[in-house]
Parts: C-alpha cells; structure tokens; sequence
DNA sequence: CGGTACATTGAGAAATTTCAAAGTTGGTGG
DNA sequence: CCACCAACTTTGAAATTTCTCAATGTACCG
C-alpha cells in the first residue's frame, strides 16, 4: 500500500494538511506527491512545479551531489534510498541521514552555495530538483507553507538531536536497533512493511558508516540482534522477530 | 573589548547586517544586542521588543527550562553560558550545543509546545524570552528576516552536522579539542580573548557530557593536551599555548 | 562457472570505561 | 586568618567495548 485515496490527509511532521487531486502538472505521475513536500509547495500556490523543474535519475552508488560544488536546487527524491555524507580525508566516511523515498534531502538547503555533505545514491534513484530562490518565494509568501516548513525544519533539528545522544551516550548494540527502528517506523507510516519485514537496502559497510562503528563490528551486532530473536538484517531487508524488544534496545530509555 | 562601535557591521552565520543604534527600546542596556538575534528583529521590524517581551536570570546550576514542560518562548541569552541538553533516565547525560552569550538558544524552537532537551544554566544567565508567534510573524513578514534565520537555521545544522561527524568518526582527544576550538573561535570572535586566554567555565563532567565521554576520561584527554603544551584547561579558562596544533588537532582533517 | 564484492568469524591490540582512592580548590563560619 | 567541608580534579589498575588485521565463507552478475 504505497499511495493513499486522493483527499485523504497526510501527515509530515505532525502538520496534517489536504492531498491534492492531480491537476496535469509534471508532478501528476509522482507516485509519493501526498507525502513530500513538493506536494505541499504545489497545494500552497497552484501550478508547481514550474519549467525550472527538473527530474532527473541517478544510478546505485554514484553520488547525486558532491560536497562543495554548487549545488542544483532543492532535492526531494521520489523513488529509491540516497544517503547525506561526509567523507574525511582518512577514508572515513559517516552518514548524516537515510533518505528515503519522499523525503526533502535536508531542509536547510533551502540556500545556494556549496555544502559540506555529499549525497548519493543507494539504489537507483529518481529525484527532482526544485530551484531554491523559488522555494523559499513559496515558503515565505505563504503562512501555511511557512509553518509547515518550520515543523519539518525542527523535526529534522530534533532528530539530529536524538541521534547526538545516541553517538554520545549509547553503545553499538542500541545504536544499530536505533536505526533499525527508524526504518521500520517510517517504513511503517508508509505502509511498506509486510509480514514483519521491510526493505533495508544498507551494505555493513554502509549501516558502519551511519552508526560509528567499524563493518566488522556491526557484522557482529547484527549477529547478535539474530542470535537474540530479535530481528534479522540482511539481504536488503529486515525481518523482524520480537518487536517489542527492538524497540525497547533501539529507543532512548 | 566586548562592544562593537555604533553603526559598525556585525556577522551572523554569514550574512552581516547594520548595527543599530539605541533608540529607546528596553533592549538598549543589553551589552549584545549588536550580536544577537534579537537585534536582527529590532532593525526589521522597528520597536521590538513587545510589552510580552520577558526578561530573565536564573543562578547557576539551576535549570531554565526543563524537557517536556510547555516552553515560555523563544531564548535568547543575553549573558552567561548555558547549556542544552537531553537526560536520560539512567543517569547519562549528552549536552546538545554550549550556549553563549548573545546566543539564540536554538533556531529550531519557534513552534510552541514542549521540547525533548532541557536548558540549564552553566554560570548565572539573563536570558529574555520572546512571544513565538510574535517572532514566527516577524521573520515570515521580512524577507530580510526570514534570509538571516534561514542562514542561522543552516548554520545550526551545518554544526550539528559537525558534531554528528566528530562522534561517528573522531576520537575522544580530537572531540575534546574540537571543543575547545569550537570556543575559541567564538570567543576570538567577540574579541574575548586576552593574552591567548579566554574563559570556559565548563566542569570536567560538563566537557565529557559535551564530547560523550567520561569526566575520568575527560580529566585524562585534557592531562595530555596540557603535557604536549597545546592548551591548559581549568579553573574556569582556557591558557592557549600552540594554537596552530591546537586547530590542527581539533579540525576535521 | 568464475569472479568480485560482500558477510562472517577469530584473535590480539587499542581506546575507553569503571571502580576506587588520593590530591586540590574554593567557600564558609568561627 | 585559619580550619574545615564539599565538590571537583587527578591518578591507578583492571574490565569492557570496539577496532584492526587477516582469513574464510557466501551471494550475485555476466
């Protein structure tokens, strides 16, 4: 069940706001309009998005975006898993957030100019790029969009939060249920899990990178999570075996 | 030196803005309105602050605002340090981000209701707190305003960013001088640095909740960059003694 | 059917924590 | 001005977590 009735509600960031009909924009054939924020940018102000619109696809493991360059406009994907990056010099590398389909990128880059995460694609994904002084026009004329923005902006703000206090204060095991436990929320809301299993596409490499460890540890994490009866992380999908008590490791106690 | 002169440019996250002169207002007699967000509010939107306008202290040690509770409204430490941070029922604590003065406590707190993190004061703090749907109107009413939180917002995350990297990647000594310069940077920005000293009245257990690691290992990690004659922290200051290797150490190589 | 990239396991090393004790500092009252 | 107390800092030693290096097993793709 991936898309909702047209006139239903969706929610982002605790804003309930309406689902638009089609209306013969570009967007028409987006399969996720109802819960991105270009579909609420196009129920503020009419025919979004405009000819400066651009959709584009990007293959699995090449970056979409490279830290420094300047960057394209506003990203929000519409299909397909992309991650925010920063490489070090070192070789190492950590992940700054899982986008997954529907999501705005990051809602601070709503400002031209290079920034200091890269972005790339998991699997093959199909995004669109919105200009930015447009999005902001949108944002700024519009009290709706306005508030709406604001509460995307703290929900990202708080989860940058939650997981500062997961890297400072909790060990691997709780770290890696953590971010097993955000997919599967999300998964859920988004009515992608089926018989307790939902798509993770992650390498250990790349579960690594997001959750501070090295890809032998999170092996070994993962191993234990499975020998636990607790969930099963492979294969680009989870299968989850006592949720109670994954979400109990993964969330703040 | 802790002032800068009338009509001279001030920078905030990027973007420098005039100076305003005082003109009445019951902001006048604060030291920071040039460096803070308030001040920004001032030159938009004229008269500001509002008779709802709240000023505050609060004496160390003592909580500001406490996780959950409903808040009173935006913050914006006028002085003293502060900080803000999530507890978790086990006793840990991670600190979010070190408040100082002039600083707006976070950009992502216009929206009423309770938040995740507590406030608490480090040394006494006078704060003011503004009405949030007064501050929503006026950064939605200027583009001027609405560019510079959208720039302080982008900054905010840019550094929580930052943070998240230090803690996925970098070891405790790198954590712990990332700190440090994090200060001094700040501090030589508003020209509080005097003889390669300036003031951090943070406690061993206050940088090891800062930095996610223990105060026994704070104590220890702090030993070495005074024996290798990077800086000496203590007693309420920092006693810069090679700051090129300080930076060196302390930045994302 | 290779082959390449990815996952898993083992063993020892390094970083960090924990527990515990001793040294310092700053403030307060006599 | 001094003694004392409470809180903070420093140091030591052992336990724990996580990393590194290295080898072996497994899955997917042409």
């Amino acid at each position: 069940m991936l898309l909702n009735k047209d006139n239903a509600s969706s929610e982002i960031a605790g804003f309930t706001y309406k689902v638009a009909k089609p209306s013969g924009a570009p967007c028409d054939d987006c399969t996720l309009r109802h819960a991105n924020f270009c579909d609420a940018l196009c129920d503020g102000a009419g025919e979004w998005p405009t000819p400066k619109w651009r959709r584009r696809v990007t293959p699995a493991r090449q970056n979409i975006y490279r830290a420094g360059e300047p960057s394209q406009g506003v990203l929000v994907v519409c299909d397909g898993w992309a991650v925010r990056f920063v490489q070090l010099p070192n070789g190492k590398r950590q992940i700054l957030s899982v986008v997954m389909p529907g999501d705005l990128v990051s809602s601070s880059s709503l400002l031209e100019g290079g920034f200091e995460f890269s972005i790339q694609a998991v699997t093959k994904v199909r995004y669109c790029t919105l200009p930015f002084a447009e999005v902001r026009s949108r944002i700024c004329d519009s009290r709706e969009m306005f508030d709406l923005w604001l509460r995307l902006s703290a929900a990202e703000h708080r989860d940058a939060d939650r997981r500062l206090v997961d890297f400072g204060q909790r060990p691997a095991l709780e770290r890696v249920a953590a971010l097993v436990v955000y997919v599967m929320l999300r998964s859920e809301d988004r009515g992608d899990v089926d018989d307790d299993a939902f798509p993770l596409p992650l390498s250990r490499q790349q579960i690594a990178d997001c959750t501070g460890i090295t890809p032998v540890h999170a092996c070994r994490v993962l191993g234990t999570l499975r020998k636990d009866c607790i969930c099963d992380v492979g294969h680009g999908i989870v299968r989850i075996i006592d949720r109670a008590e994954l979400l109990r490791i993964g969330t703040v106690k």
